[in-house]
DNA sequence: ACGGAAAGTGAAAACGTGTTCATTCTGAAT
DNA sequence: ATTCAGAATGAACACGTTTTCACTTTCCGT
């Protein structure tokens, strides 16, 4: 019998530790599910016997007759910055705590490996995917509602207002941007500015869309003028050229509200190296998401907080929420946003 | 037979195509392994029957027999920062190419759940992990060498000096960090600097070990007096602290190399903006690791270059390499770094 | 036309688990 | 002591795929 023990090839299955605690291997399986009954003592033996064995139950096959596979998709854009790695981040430590784990991909922000990435990430059977307008269209996305279950980071509310949806078709998450962008706006004629410019986000983004129409309309409710756009991508290279061409081609502002952190970085790096300018004396700055850098002292930002801890709280109760009602119509959280007052504007 | 055709509920099997393309179940696996003889047109028809089925393969499934799971594991700190994203992203990218994917997983530096959390990440099965002795004690991870092939990145080398070992017990790759330190003390040391400190990353951190030793060597090696420690944890906070402790309390330094880029953002805020310095003039800096906010004109740091795309390729082929030679004794990979100056020394 | 190698094919086994179901065991109430 | 509900148990099945193994067909050179 102790030339058994010898050379535990490979990993050890439910059978070897069966054999090994004399019990059924079905007395196994039942020793690592909560919700079973087993003798005590039993099960207490069956721990003891697979830690010695280094036993732990194959994902692989438990997902295949349970269905479950324990895995998050998440859908990141190839340009994956600050915003998307707190998300990750964050949202990687929650699921782990629930029992779940995070699987990564990377897509184009352009739409254009919509589908083979989804076949792709498909195969591995995700229990729940977490998607951004931005990286991948609704249309597409809807062949997954066999399993996995879409989240929208950002949905752009329908009829340009703020108020959820009655029946969506997806998991959503959406974000009332009014509030945040109207405070921001408020502060920043609270303190004269009169030409206010809008450092914008990527092309296409959907997000990036909302977020114009919504300082559009914040502006306009307040008598201004609308605001001059530069034209960014959400990266601090393209915010920094666009700042320069805003005030070396077009007319400059007096204020800039940028469609993300990292881009408002940009802004500040450009205003005060290139073009010599005091932030917030000659130009205030406003950012939007108050990711981890923004209190760095070099740029002490002013920004629209877009609570990242807020955010991952219900994304994880909608993935849970879902997994507990497969057949539940689409549920949806609202979050808002709120100004944070740093630096750079004053 | 039409009936059939009706609400195709949850995911498509094999078993669907086959029967809608009148093939056999074993056809259509064939169809998806390109080194199987299926005569093209039946191929064909499987591919685009399978297409309108919207079928993939299941992962699992094919995990189970195959045993391979296609999934790579990822152990980054709980203090995930610029560095971890950036290698993060990149290798998600370079490995969704070659078709794998991503799986994160968050653990503490301080080892506190090292086997709870490799326990958990062995159910998932991965072909391989790329975990950081900073995260993972290596005797902890020597158990997964059943299947997963952990892979060490930053491994201090033994015996103080460089050279690789010669039978690894794990797949590693290895950073040369001499080069790159000691073009950064002499270039310190033809400014004149006298009184170099180090900003240290985290105290159990190997990483941050390995790089004092090499520094204290270097210094000594070119007649200067040992560096004076000043003690962060990584992370921006600390550096900035520590700084400030450095010159308040201490007797501060005309030059300071941090253990990690964004610890030199935190020496670099606090000796402009607390301390009222100049950099370069009355203090210089470098960094460590050449993240992409180093050259950020806020910051726009000197630094010593690890090149992430160099280090992405390097973890690609090691795993590939594994993957192919199973039972080949440890690969490894070294390689260099170097300085790249920016405005932070002058 | 013939032989033989190569390519094509499908039935059956295998992968490691959770779940169902019928059976046995336990303990408390009668 | 008897009964009965509920806990405890294990055999058999299911999950969706790849792999093995015989078997049949095709192709090419003589």
């Amino acid at each position: 019998m102790s030339d058994t023990e010898q050379a535990p090839r490979g990993r050890a299955t439910a059978e070897m530790v069966a054999a090994r605690a004399k019990v059924s291997r079905v007395a196994v399986s039942r020793a690592f599910n909560p919700h079973t009954s087993l003798k005590p003592e039993k099960r207490e033996l069956i721990l003891k016997v697979a830690q010695e064995l280094n036993y732990t139950p194959d994902r692989a096959a438990r997902a295949l007759v349970s269905g479950r596979s324990h895995l998050v998709g998440v859908i990141v854009p190839d340009v994956c910055s600050n915003w998307e790695s707190q998300e990750i981040d964050a949202l990687t430590t929650a699921l782990q705590a629930e029992g779940f784990a995070t699987l990564l991909f990377k897509t184009r922000t352009d739409y254009s490996m919509d589908e083979q990435l989804l076949a792709y990430m498909r195969g591995f059977n995700p229990d729940s995917v977490i998607a951004f307008v931005e990286n991948v269209k609704p249309q597409t996305l809807a062949r997954f509602l066999d399993r996995a279950v879409p989240i929208y980071v950002h949905y752009p509310l329908p009829g340009g207002g703020e108020e959820p949806e009655a029946e969506p078709l997806h998991d959503r998450l959406n974000v009332l941007q009014r509030d945040g962008i109207d405070q921001a706006v408020a502060l920043l004629q609270g303190f004269g500015a009169k030409r206010i410019a809008y450092l914008s986000g990527a092309d296409k983004s959907r997000a990036n869309g909302a977020r114009e129409r919504t300082l559009r309309q914040v502006m306009a409710d307040r008598g201004l003028a609308p605001p001059v756009v530069a034209r960014g991508d959400f990266s601090y290279d393209a915010a920094y050229e666009a700042t320069i061409n805003l005030f070396r081609v077009g007319d400059g502002a007096d204020a800039i509200f940028a469609a993300n952190d990292v881009g408002a970085f940009g802004v500040l790096d450009a205003l005060r190296h290139e073009l010599k300018l005091r932030v917030p004396e000659d130009v205030k700055v406003i950012g939007f998401d108050d990711i981890a850098q923004s209190h760095w002292k070099s740029y002490n930002l002013t920004t629209v907080k877009f609570d990242l801890d807020e955010r991952v709280r219900a994304l994880v109760r909608l993935i849970l929420r879902r997994l507990n009602n497969p057949d539940a119509p689409g549920f949806q959280e609202t979050l808002n946003t709120r100004l944070v007052v740093r630096g750079t504007v004053g």
